[in-house]
DNA sequence: AATGCAGGCAACCGCCGCCAT
DNA sequence: TATGGCGGCGGTTGCCTGCAT
């Protein structure tokens, strides 16, 4: 019968997604979820294909993933679900939170095969065997590890230290005024920087205390800054929080000014 | 400092199974 | 029941980076 190609060949990208194809992608998805990735694409206005933006979202974007190395009691996981599944990676991955496929499978060959061939050629060492629960049950730091590729692609070096949210309250007073959006011609009240320099660094404590500044997520008075002044988020704070994406994620402050200052465009999203 | 090489990893490709029609 | 669309999965590729020479 011939299998339809799974998407339009003409005049769409590939290759490495860019930080912008990603905060497209992204904020996208934060305000619309993923019901149709065939469609997706064209609606967001990405030059994807919706299977390009599933696997990006899957393995890269989402906020639950854990990024940095796989510590030892995760590579022995690996390595005693292998022996009993095999290389069903995505049946592997659901026991490891935080984990894809794709990066377990990448783990697996470069790194586990090669070490249990050494470990054939000498004694085994002793594993510990985990039942399904203790598998389920296994939850393991989150590694801070920072992401040297992540770096090159333009996210820019980890934020470290990171100040309070009072310490950006008062960076926001002194360096931010109160404006329109200016990418597109719309009226949403934003904060607005002038440059990515100026723009203050945030954490996690950043959105908590904005979180509990203002329960409903989508958009917030940020305390400080000019009387009236209203951050209108790319999307909710809430779902930043914790396992964010961006919490371990190198985010520098040009990613976070562009998120914010797109938050015009955005709002021109909603009305699709 | 320049070049070559190997390893790591993000992304692509093609197949499969499920589901709606 | 047959067909086609879609998402998911596993195998593979090729680019990028770091290290050795």
């Amino acid at each position: 019968m011939g299998r339809a190609p799974c998407c339009e060949k003409m005049g769409l990208k590939k290759g490495p997604w860019t930080p912008e194809e990603d905060q497209i992608l992204v904020n996208y998805i934060h305000l619309y979820g993923h019901g149709n990735w065939r469609a997706l694409p064209k609606q967001a206005g990405l030059l994807r294909c919706g299977k390009s933006c599933r696997l990006r979202w899957t393995n890269y974007l989402r906020p639950d993933i854990k990024r940095g190395n796989f510590t030892s009691e995760e590579e022995e996981t690996i390595i005693e679900l292998h022996e009993r599944l095999g290389n069903r990676w995505s049946a592997i991955a659901a026991k490891l939170p935080g984990r894809t496929d794709n990066e377990i499978k990448n783990v697996w060959h470069t790194h586990l095969k090669k070490r249990l061939k050494h470990n054939h050629a000498t004694p085994p060492p002793k594993r510990h065997s985990l039942d399904a629960s203790q598998v389920e049950k296994q939850q393991n730091p989150i590694n801070s590890a920072t992401n040297s590729r992540s770096e090159s692609l333009g996210y820019g070096p980890v934020l470290s230290p990171q100040p309070s949210f009072s310490d950006i309250s008062s960076a926001a007073t002194t360096t931010t005024t109160t404006t329109t959006a200016t990418m597109s011609d719309i009226t949403t009240p934003c904060i607005k920087v002038d440059s990515p320099e100026d723009f203050p660094e945030m954490d996690e404590n950043f959105w908590s205390e904005v979180l509990s500044s203002n329960k409903s997520g989508a958009a917030g008075d940020l305390p400080g800054a000019a009387s009236g002044t209203q951050l209108q988020f790319p999307f909710s704070p809430r779902a930043v929080i914790g396992s964010s994406p961006y919490s371990t994620y190198d985010m520098d402050m040009e990613f976070w000014y562009n998120i914010f200052t797109r938050s015009g465009e955005l709002h021109e999203l909603s009305e699709i």
